[in-house]
DNA sequence: CTGAAAGCGCTTACAG
DNA sequence: CTGAAAGCGCTTACAG
């Protein structure tokens, strides 16, 4: 079978028109009249034509896609996220082009520049953040960018998370009220606003009520470094009755540590708390008790703002934290007559 | 900060050369004097120019765009697999343009053609099956497809996928060494080739050694689906003592059902045995034998035959199955003397 | 509503 | 090695 490229002007042709009223029939908003578009349209079906959109984008400065820069895809919150957003993009007729950011070369600057040779028309860092630098790169090409789940200071950036500080409050609550007298707190990388509002939220709470943390470790949301921290937190003659974890992710190592490694039951001798309430969380092996972050939200709002600013360019960046963060109950003490 | 656009031309002017030169310096086979390119470096650098690779798609035929049709993200193997896709890609100057297949809605031939107006290179379909419409259509544009985890009959179409025939003969061999004399299967949604492949392979290896399945379920890949055939699998009053579950993400459905809603023990009472080996089977809740699925070589191949065919649209389509699956042996009934 | 013409930012034969 | 010119496939003022 040999290549055919059927162009607008083959169209206009066989239709008898001219390549302006081809482009018109295909473009949305523009005024073709019913003749003309039955006419292109006709000569289009036969012809197999399908209008290009890298000539598009070249002329109307619109490439419809968004770069989407990402890091980990193993924490599940993540691939659940993009998923979304993706279908979500997919119906507004934008369409995603993937750029991974190997935290381990931090190769940030390099990516952007190819994110936006490609002439996105916006960007949506996930959990990653950016030097003020690349993002007056961004800012000078006149792309947007919005940060999903992860917040900086910089008033030009918008900025998509769940209220991760009432959401730690809510955690250092729970467990008080479950009568948790060794209180301890598993942080993640240290970098993440995420982690730092959490463990913010949970400590003001803790010492809102006198109470102080009993251990502290960090665990960077990896596997392996959730595992070890788990070690140094039970090492001690005495030993933390709770554990607030900064992600799922972790928690199921802290709890798979906890039972397979020190033969501890959770939740009767320790309560563990997670964040996120990934899927895996609520399969019975873990059960997890953890506080819910309204991926579904965070993904439309992300969206909302940033074809905001792609439509209109003046529009002003916002940061956004999705509030009542929920706790989802499962295994853990339950503190009797608590709600939510 | 006011937005500009730099072109290949206003560096030619403040590099008092052509605009032909500049372009080939940034052309990576290109002919320029060493002199030429410091000075189109410099002025380029003076003006933060980036070749604009909309433009260059357009001239060039290239878009290095990759465009990946998924259904489903929540089945582990698939975010992993696309890290690796991705990384793999981007370190040879490719993306990948994400397009969802929702497949409820069945929209692949809209999606197929948003991704043809983009202009890809190439297409990786993972686990989505094409009909030959769409293929046709593909070939007729003159762009490659390959299945990723998935084969097809069909001669100019190149497929990736494991040995999944010799995986479920494996897996045969190893229960029946076990000792196990009630072995069940659950397969996963079949109108997939990776499923019929694994469950031909574990059927035919059963007949070879003159038994018979003793029950069959199908869980479609899905969590609760495996939940309730689960259920049904061990309502009789005799229950299978061994179950081959067509993929880890079920698998893991499958042990909670029998351990928290039956009480059985696994692997005292049944061995469970999954596919896939993706990083939660490794986990001490599950601790799942499984078979590994080298998705890394997976990527690589897919990789190869893809940019084998972009670069030489003669080179033919080529189906391959990487061999020699490897069973990675976690609880379950240990044969005695068993390897790999 | 419709067409002719210019132009988006590059690359690529073609001469030199 | 280098430059002038044409052209990739569209859209968009501009007239009519």
């Amino acid at each position: 079978m040999s290549i055919v490229k059927v162009t607008s002007l083959d169209v206009a042709r066989r239709a008898g028109v001219s390549q302006s009223a081809v482009s018109r029939v295909f473009t949305p908003g523009a005024s073709a009249s019913a003749k003309t578009a039955e006419k292109v349209r006709k000569a289009a079906e036969d012809l197999g034509y399908r209008p290009n959109n890298i000539a598009r984008a070249m002329v109307s400065g619109k490439s419809r896609m968004i770069g989407l820069v990402v890091a980990y895809l193993n924490n599940q919150f993540y691939p659940e996220a993009l998923e979304k957003l993706s279908s979500a993009l997919q119906d507004q007729g934008y369409h995603l082009l993937i750029f991974m950011a190997n935290t381990e070369t931090d190769n940030m600057d390099e990516v952007l520049d190819e994110i936006l040779d490609y002439q996105v028309d916006g960007i949506v860092a996930a959990s990653v953040s950016m030097s003020s630098v690349l993002l007056g790169r961004c800012r000078s090409a006149g792309v947007p960018v919005v940060l999903f789940n992860r917040s900086q200071d910089d008033d030009d950036l918008s900025a998509v998370t769940s209220d991760n500080y009432a959401g730690g409050r809510k955690v250092a609550q729970f467990l008080l009220a479950g009568g948790h007298e060794r209180i301890a707190y598993l942080a993640g990388w240290e970098g993440a606003s995420t982690q730092r509002d959490r463990e913010l939220g949970f400590n003001d709470a803790l010492e809102g009520a006198g109470r102080t943390l009993f251990a502290h470790e960090v665990g960077n949301f990896h596997t392996e470094s959730a595992c070890e921290a788990t070690r140094r937190l039970f090492s001690g003659p005495e030993r933390p009755d709770a554990v607030f974890v900064a992600n799922d992710h972790m928690a199921f190592a802290v709890m798979d540590t906890l039972r397979f490694e020190m033969g501890l039951s959770v939740p009767d001798d320790v309560s563990v708390v997670g964040y996120d309430d990934v899927p895996t969380a609520g399969w019975p092996a873990y059960n997890l008790t953890t506080v819910r972050q309204p991926a579904n939200q965070m993904v439309n709002e992300t969206i909302k703002t940033l074809l905001a600013q792609i439509e209109d360019p003046a529009a002003s960046a916002r940061r956004i934290a999705i509030d009542g963060p929920l706790i989802v109950r499962r295994s853990a003490r339950i503190p009797k007559g608590w709600k939510t």
